[in-house]
DNA sequence: GTGAAAGCGCTAACAA
DNA sequence: TTGTTAGCGCTTTCAC
């Protein structure tokens, strides 16, 4: 039999609201009821019934977090926005539902009409996502863990892939790099839109343009033979490649091999920078140089704003900007014929 | 204001008893008002409040991942296994509640005693884990997705990492190998005594020992620089060291370039194997001999146990068999003298 | 085949 | 400062 309030208020001599009071804190109650009170608390192990509470109190203390766990390949990467998101959901006394979408809309009601939360973080927003509009129209409030490209009032945050983009081309150009690559994520990426895959790819063509250079871009499967075919194709298109800008999780580690493999060492023939999550760029040897994508704290900032969007006022977004660390794979570009 | 079970009840012109016997299907309703009440649920688009439900039916339909997210490292290993959990918990009509037990066993109490969920499963169990007691007791129904030195009467699901290692042994034995060492995961796994860990690096020294061959084993730190050292200090201790057996998820794309930069090519001078998951053995160049972990199809067969686990008799556990796959990494032992 | 009504455990408005 | 009580939305026994 489950230990209920009434329970407790029977052990300590007092009424079950009195109970409730001590529980919620909001009725001054006299110290020694108090302590007797707790004291029962403890003594019976009390737990107030989930279920009762978000009954009466029309809230769950539960946030959806909506992850699209079916693009497979993708999971490594998006574990470290989980523990973020876990993390400032259980400081705000919350906790997290996994709901993996992969009948995308249809789990994403039932949670909220069945008032299993009260309160969504979206991850893996695709540029034109269903869930957004669908979301923005249940009334509850919801963060999105990346850019769409029409929020529809909802709050986002996003690294500012844009900006890293530049970052990326800005650094390279400053080492005197005039012809300068783009190796993406796989096509599925693109093809389903996630936004991030496209706003990196394209800032990187438009800031390349701006300089007057040409964009050279691949995308690469999520494995070594992929890596490998993607390079050579770039670089057999375009030999006179010096600068690499990788925004591709799996190729990080296999970008360097494969540049080797191909007669070009790094960094002296070619330069490389990289845009990964940590856990990603620092695992690689030698190290390269890179723009850390800080997915923890970009799931610590949804909750965040989560707590904060329960008002009515349509929210903005948040972009989080890069910085770059400069690791070893990069040098001034130096003219082909006063190389050693 | 929510859509209630009274609402469709009067829209379709019955009492809430019949709503709710439609929905639950144990009672005979007669086709015509079936129709009815459910063209009422599609048009008011209801959904029953969970929290009312488990408040009268005394479940949740929700199970608890205990997932102790703090070793970051370990992180992209642990995606495979969530997701098979979720998969097959979706399959049961089961939501997932996501417990960080950063605080341990405090807030699997909380969620049990709170009736927040219907059961448990534990993740990265350890060989000694305060929370198998902790949960024995709760009366629970509760899966170990790995196994401990005492389950407690608890069921538990895991690799058979045992028959995993007395595979590779057995394999680099078989062409002929007799210095056959062993690079084992960060020393916080093993200070910690995560199960499967130990469980490994045990078997592989006894099944060694079962042939008369010593046992040469060293830890890594999950980084490139933690697995040259590791490496480095183990073919200094041994050199004539002719097989590696690499249980080390961070290592496995880094164990080649190691080797090389030692002066040995792989399989010329050493053969490798290497026990992980898939997502990790299939990203690396060139392709390496390896035992798969099936991560997914373990967290789904946590799940299923947990179906099971309903009645009272003390269950026992899972463990799924290894299989080798060879993927170039390994050879037959040449002598060092007729090497080419 | 269907309805009325009690009660799951909790909170808060109302009483004292 | 504390107790009494109604009712959140649902299921299920009991009655018809």
């Amino acid at each position: 039999m489950r230990t209920t309030i009434t329970d407790v208020a029977r052990h300590a001599g007092v009424s079950p609201s009195t109970v409730s009071h001590v529980l919620s804190g909001n009725r001054t109650i006299s110290p020694e009821t108090r302590a007797r009170v707790q004291r029962s608390i403890r003594a019976l192990n009390y737990r107030a019934h989930a279920g009762a509470r978000s009954l009466r109190a029309g809230q769950t203390d539960v946030v959806g977090l909506v992850v699209p766990l079916q693009t497979c390949y993708y999971q490594r990467v998006l574990m470290p926005y989980v523990y973020g998101v876990t993390e400032a959901a259980r400081a705000h006394g919350w906790n997290v539902m996994l709901l993996t979408a992969t009948d995308g809309k249809a789990e994403i009601e039932r949670a909220v009409y069945s008032n299993m939360v009260d309160g969504l973080v979206l991850m893996e927003v695709q540029l034109h996502d269903e869930r957004v509009p669908l979301v923005a129209g249940l009334g509850r409030p919801a963060v999105l863990l990346g850019m769409p490209a029409d929020p529809a009032g909802l709050a986002y945050v996003d690294f500012d892939f844009e900006a890293a983009a530049n970052l990326c081309v800005e650094h390279l150009v400053g080492l005197g790099h005039r012809a300068i690559g783009f190796v993406g994520g796989p096509q599925s990426l693109y093809d389903s839109e996630i936004s991030f895959a496209l706003r990196t790819q394209t800032s990187v063509a438009a800031r390349l343009s701006e300089h007057g250079l040409e964009f050279h871009g691949v995308a690469a499967e999520p494995n070594p033979a992929g890596v490998q075919l993607a390079l050579r194709s770039l670089l057999d298109q375009t030999p006179e490649l010096t600068g690499l800008i990788v925004k591709n999780e799996w190729s990080v580690d296999l970008i360097v091999d494969a540049l080797n493999q191909l007669g070009r060492k790094v960094p002296r023939d070619t330069s490389v920078v990289v845009i990964a999550g940590q856990e990603v760029a620092s695992q690689v040897s030698p190290a390269l140089t890179y723009v850390r994508i800080p997915a923890e704290e970009l799931g610590r900032a949804a909750v965040e704003l989560l707590s904060t969007s329960s008002g009515d006022a349509p929210r903005e977004g948040v972009l989080v900007p890069p910085e770059l660390v400069r690791r070893g794979s990069d040098a001034p570009l130096v003219p082909a014929q006063s190389r050693s």
